[in-house]
DNA sequence: GACATAATATATCATAATGATATATTATTA
DNA sequence: TAATAATATATCATTATGATATATTATGTC
């Protein structure tokens, strides 16, 4: 019975690890740094987290003194909480989980006309070029928290890789495109 | 309500517009050549065909002749299911959904020990390069194919895709590597 | 020839994950 | 002051996964 699903518990306790936060903030977090890699629902979040709180892997603190939205629950991890999440590192990564539509739709692109598949190619250059800019923006922001003795090294790693990985997605488009277009010249 | 998920329908389709064909093989067939951008579950890819064909976008016809297995269930695409799938494929594709655990482990890094990350990351590289291998002679054969006026264009471009991404993961967990090593010295 | 194993094939189920929606307060902008 | 964006939790129907059960045929090996 191996299990090569139910991660969102450790994503949970990862983030947690970092410091103390709520669902939102976890959400916010997986949004704006995790995108490439990973995302999370908040119908994950939330039954996930109270299930921490029932294993005793997490401890939560209602703070509703701030007054921010309709009173914030923040999830601390607790020591059961980080040998949880220490065991589950050292385990061998499962092999990723993907779905690119814009594939799928190039793969059966003989059921369409040639500029269809251009025009989403060209949407999705345009995308990975923002996407590209983005993540070099955070790696710049890493290297200046780090002149101020704050170590986001890890992060900084992740960034570097959704560099790698929207801008062999861009540069595989722009092929794409050159390559249906030297087949439409041919005809 | 824009509708973000069920595009196994499409899948379905996408692959019977090839040939008609078995749920059994349209699985072989993600496996093998769609596993970088896709993925479909047996608990998927029957009840959607058995779908399909309440709707009209596609019939069976039963091959009870060929004694392969258990008797298959040859599907295959009506006209109405060739103006499904033509119609979505002009719709714009939806933001990919991606989930790479070694990513998540690598990120919460700090609570582990480097040679941890420096294993996942070895077994990493390792697969990736066999993925490279593997996607170029997937366009070789592509090559040899079209020699034999056989097109698979489209095929040849998604393979072209997973050469990009699996070397782009590779490279980067190489760079990464010695980001970690580079650290470690420091100490 | 007997036997084990791999491949072919369909089906279902519990669990996991998504996307959408409902609700409510505070902060910001026009 | 009114509208909108941001903060915050929660739930639900639909979708997706991974595992398992079942059964036949093909292949390799002792």
């Amino acid at each position: 019975m191996k299990e090569n699903t139910g991660k969102s518990k450790y994503v949970m306790l990862g983030m947690l690890a970092r410091m103390p936060q709520t669902g939102y903030t976890i959400k916010k977090w997986i949004e704006n740094e995790y995108s490439h890699f990973w995302q999370e629902s908040y119908g994950q979040i939330y039954p996930t987290l109270k299930k921490l709180v029932a294993e005793g892997l997490a401890v939560t603190s209602k703070n509703t003194q701030t007054g921010n939205g309709r009173g914030q629950i923040v999830y601390s991890i607790t020591d059961a909480g980080r040998k949880e999440l220490s065991d589950w590192l050292r385990e061998e990564p499962e092999i990723e989980k993907i779905r690119y539509e814009l594939l799928l739709k190039v793969s059966f692109g003989e059921n369409t006309e040639p500029e269809v598949l251009l025009g989403h190619l060209d949407n999705f250059i345009r995308r990975n070029d923002k996407l590209v800019k983005e993540m070099n923006g955070y790696m710049e922001l890493c290297g200046q928290l780090k002149e101020q003795d704050i170590d986001c090294s890890y992060s900084r790693l992740t960034a570097l890789c959704g560099v790698y990985i929207y801008s062999a997605m861009r540069d595989w488009a722009v092929e794409a495109k050159k390559i249906i277009n030297e087949k439409e010249d041919d005809k």
